[in-house]
DNA sequence: ACGAAAGTGTTATGATATAACGGTAAGTTT
DNA sequence: AAACTTACCGTTATATCATAACACTTTCGT
């Protein structure tokens, strides 16, 4: 199991709205919801503590191209993540990367540059929504 | 050689501006260069209006990461496109993806989602950089 | 108990991006 | 050329995303 870190009620809350959701939503979508203002969090700053903890954990990922947070549903991981996002629901898919950041560290290396991370949004349809056409 | 397609003035002045730039701008960047505000561009619409149609021919990408824009250094493409971005000096190194965006298309697809496009940023070190320590 | 480190609330502000409106320029059809 | 169409433009206002600064509190190791 995923080691147990003690999150604190702000964290907790901000974790639980995410997780919840069924796409990435932004800070301020997090800040308005019911069950997170009920817990007394009502300014954006206290938000985005909550997000910057959770990520440095790996049990939140940023949506680059949404400006918004997703909940990891896998263990938490530093491991470089990647996205499938549809255009039409904006459900996000996360799918590993160990074997492509390999390829794509040893790609950079041929060009002198010595990868740290990487992030990787795919965009498109689910299948759900592709189906309905 | 890549379609010949007329800019604007405007657009003109703005991708003169992306293709002098040693690292992504952000569009408020570009509005503060003299030779931007010279050419009498001065609200922010006129740089993102610019840099739509600059991104729809291809000729400007968009950098996720640092909401951020850069010129296209290859062929104007509607590739996928890949980025090498140093944390350090912020340069950027486009890269080609064309078979990785096979291979990612393929993979997305034993997901079940029908992928149309892609983005990919790599953080880490140039190699000047990196030689810097 | 004490100090260090992390977390919090509040206010203000910075940075990024778009809406809405009316007007202009340039092309294409006739 | 006149009429039509489409893209582009300038301006003002506003929406959206994110952080700075400061003072206070909680948590936790020793």
């Amino acid at each position: 199991m995923a080691k147990a870190v003690k999150l604190t009620r702000n964290q907790q809350v901000v974790m639980a709205a995410l997780a919840d959701a069924s796409q990435p939503l932004s800070a301020y979508q997090i800040l308005d919801l019911e069950v997170v203002r009920d817990n007394g969090l009502k300014a954006p700053l206290t938000i985005y503590r909550a997000l910057e903890k959770l990520m440095a954990l790996g049990q939140v990922h940023r949506i680059e191209s949404l400006n918004a947070f997703v909940a990891c549903d896998h263990e938490p991981h530093a491991e470089p993540a990647a996205f499938m996002i549809c255009q039409d629901c904006r459900c996000t898919i996360e799918f590993s990367t160990t074997s492509l950041s390999r390829s794509i560290a040893r790609h950079a290396g041929q060009h002198g540059f010595q990868m740290a991370g990487m992030h990787l949004e795919v965009s498109g349809h689910c299948e759900a929504c592709a189906s309905a056409h």
